[in-house]
DNA sequence: GGTACATATGCTCAATTTGAGTATATGTAC
DNA sequence: GTACATATACTCAAATTGAGCATATGTACC
């Protein structure tokens, strides 16, 4: 084995929100960053060392923090490590902070099903994928799956391989071998947008058996806001009647006795989460309760 | 912000394997330790680099490989920080080599629902845990939750949570006001038994919703031995039938062509696994189909 | 050959859960 | 009071699940 490496350590956060119908990151730089320090000394846990950071630098207050992933890359200059520590955090959407804020789909335009002119940016990009893959098999099924093609349904928390993929492909700025024809997202700089691309998928596969999409919305809440914020965060449509149903029977929350107050329609009740159902709800099975396609 | 601050970094490794009805893991030391070593220099992911060294040290050719959890410890000497990336990884139980390995239930026996001696244990348990929680209504729900008393069920994947708990409440050896009345598993040095809880529950809920218990297993198999590496790992009986025809239906498998020479009863039919069926299989949507409890 | 055993495999059926609607209620703006 | 927009209630067939019984096919031993 051989000898010990000492090495730098950075912490990176993915600072997640969701506005209205709309998922979005806190960035730096023109949105060409995400917030990150380095590792200071000291006896806390990253954790909480990453919360208060944040504080300080922002003034937000973090809801659900979970460490995401970490990489290790090798520095040009002197050969050392650089280990970047990766944090994913929820803030609710009542703090009336103002923070520079991007639509994560900025960076994955392909991941948001619900917007029709991103949808043809996918067909490109599949058109090109199977140019890619030729006729290699095991390609062509990996994009077959990642994608959603025939024999496969669209699995919105693959958000992460399909990253993955399309960086391996030549088709996102950060490649090595980036061939420019398809306006495939915002790029990063450094490893960034690959963080952010763990964090969406992460975030996507905990809301469906976890209660976090409640750290995102405010105290009360209607139940169009909760799946609003469902339907940012997977980027597709859900059915309304059954989605109700599901939050109901299960008892994730309780009435919170208010009503909305909206510009048009009925007002909604108000809810809050019930601290009872605890962390496992099944917010959706493992599919979530889509609308039919049209 | 603080300056740079240069850290040592150590990779740690959780192996496992299935050895019939057991979950294994290799361990170092009598059982104390779990396979770690410095992170060296060079150009090569920490994935590819932790795969190459464990071959180098134990010969053992790994499967899926994946990456828990980083902890940054404050050491106690110099104030400096020791950074511990922690992986898992598994074992195709066919490969042949000998390593000395433990089952995970003799550091969690509570977490081995099939043994009716380890639920004895976990009666004593949450006795103490009432105790320990008094009248602190947060505290008494929690318990409630993770050990699954009443308006609550058992739920697998909770183990890392529970030994948390554990911890907490000084149940464990490694707690810092262990109180030993409780013999609660076999202690580990430092933070390893904390990391093999990780790794416990991360297995447990990936066999849910992935295919990775099949890279525990050998090349070809039978449906049973499929069966008693998820209850293995779930720590609980399966209904059978329910969970062939959950296998079954999905096109998860393939027949072999060849049968088992079991010791006594009909041979079953060997299988293997279908690489189409991809990652996402729901070898159990959210719910593992158990058996009643008799 | 036949009996005991042990496991594999096939099949049934009621109870839930899900998918996809239709229908009705209750607010605002004009 | 009419148009609109959203909220909420309820229905019903299809699919999935939970629990079980029945049958098949092997070995070991008389």
């Amino acid at each position: 084995m051989k000898q010990t490496a000492f090495c730098r350590a950075e912490l990176v956060a993915v600072l997640l929100n969701v506005r209205k119908d709309t998922p979005c990151v806190l960035t730096l730089e023109n949105g060409q960053a995400l917030p990150s320090g380095p590792l200071t000394m000291g006896g806390h846990s990253l954790q909480k060392e990453l919360c208060r950071w944040v504080e300080q630098q922002t003034g937000v207050v973090l809801g659900h923090t979970e460490q995401l992933y970490t990489f290790a890359d090798t520095q040009v200059a002197d050969k050392s490590r650089l280990v970047r520590i990766s944090y994913m955090a929820l803030i609710s959407s009542h703090s009336d902070q103002t923070i520079a804020e991007r639509s994560i789909y900025d960076y994955f335009p392909w991941e948001d099903r619900r917007n029709t002119e991103a949808q043809a940016l996918l067909q490109r990009i599949v058109l090109w994928l199977k140019n890619w893959a030729g006729k290699n098999v095991v390609q062509q099924r990996r994009c077959a799956r990642l994608f959603g093609l025939p024999p496969h349904s669209w699995n919105d928390e693959l958000a992460l391989d399909r990253y993955e993929l399309l960086w391996e492909a030549g088709l996102v700025h950060e490649a090595k071998h980036f061939e420019g024809q398809i306006q495939s997202g915002l790029p990063m700089q450094a490893d960034f947008r690959r963080v952010l691309a763990t964090a969406l998928s992460r975030v996507r596969a905990k809301i469906r058996y976890t209660s976090v999409v409640f750290d995102l919305l405010p105290e009360t809440f209607t139940l169009l806001q909760l799946q609003q914020a469902m339907e940012a965060l997977a980027g597709c449509w859900m059915h309304k009647q059954n989605f109700r149903r599901l939050v109901l029977q299960q008892k994730l929350v309780e009435e919170a006795g208010a009503f909305d107050t909206p510009q048009q329609g009925r007002p909604a009740k108000l809810y809050r989460f019930r601290p009872e159902a605890g962390q496992n709800c099944y917010l959706a099975g493992a599919k979530l309760p889509l609308t039919p396609l049209l």
